[in-house]
DNA sequence: GGACGATAATTCTCTGGCGAACTATCTTCC
DNA sequence: GGAAGATAGTTCGCCAGAGAATTATCGTCC
């Protein structure tokens, strides 16, 4: 009835049990399905063509519409040396189009193009149900529940000072 | 009230609202949470003069005493090639040592030296204090359900197929 | 007991992303 | 209106980690 962290959690306990690490619980398993769920992401848009990164700029520009390349570095948390690189990718592959900002001279306006959005609506379906799928082990009690403690975590920062 | 996953959702909703997305409303923001999280173990690591990853590799053998490199790396999901290279830097470190494996002459055993132990077991108490400090914002009842809906997401894995 | 496939570790090569420099443009402030 | 600092994007160099290939050893099966 356990997982790979209640395994750590128990040797913890036996090595260190001066220590208090039972928030790894929530960490732990946070870190843990970040990376698997990263891993299937990988797998699942190497089978579209994609690499996870670019599917992230795509999905970014269809949700929001186009931007310049800092607003996407900074939805997507990343530097803007990366984003350069992504956008440099997804333009030579013909998903995305950089246009001269009439309003900025020193940016441009990133916008996908009608291939680039063809591709991405249609793999959004399939993404959706896969999203649907992974959390259907949860009830909507639970998953709303879920999602409001995570918030909680993102919202109430205490990770800035040290 | 909200945080930026819930944007990304109302975006989602004005522009595919055939699509359910908001399974994203769970994995949007673990994802988010393991890059805060990332980011904030890389800093704090870095102040103690270690790399995260080498952090988790001093975290692994002391809780679970030597091993050899590729328990290593299932551990730690990750290639054993990376791990090789993890263990070149903490053995050049003196924080870890390889020692012939008497059962297997393919293989090391790897274990903290008294420096690494010294220097783990010391940050292992800042680290608890931290991971105590970010859970602050949930009450016990929360956070145990919290860990168990995690729970529940890492072992029901309907991750495999597709 | 020897052949053959599996496993352990390493090396090599490649790549995605970061940070530091750099250029061009914008903004502000006197 | 011009200097000074901030900001946008890019380039460059670097690095951690992945994957393929390699070598050595183990385990198994006949």
């Amino acid at each position: 009835m356990g997982d790979a962290i209640d395994v750590i959690l128990e040797q913890w306990r036996r090595e260190r049990p001066d220590l208090d690490l039972s928030a790894l619980g929530v960490f732990g398993r946070i870190m843990r399905l970040s990376a698997v769920l990263t891993a299937f992401m990988d797998d699942w848009c190497a089978a579209h063509g994609l690499r996870a990164g670019e599917f992230d700029v795509l999905t970014a520009l269809r949700r929001a519409g186009p931007a310049i390349p800092s607003d996407l570095a900074d939805a997507l948390m990343m530097s803007r040396s990366g984003m350069t690189k992504r956008l440099d990718g997804l333009e030579a592959a013909g998903l995305v189009a950089r246009t001269l900002d009439p309003g900025d001279r020193r940016s441009f306006v990133v916008a996908l193009t009608d291939e680039g959005r063809r591709l991405i609506d249609s793999a959004l379906t399939e993404h959706a149900a896969n999203m649907q799928r992974l959390a259907e082990g949860l009830s909507p009690r639970e998953r709303a529940a879920l999602e409001k403690s995570l918030r909680t975590l993102l919202t109430d920062n205490r990770l800035s000072p040290m």
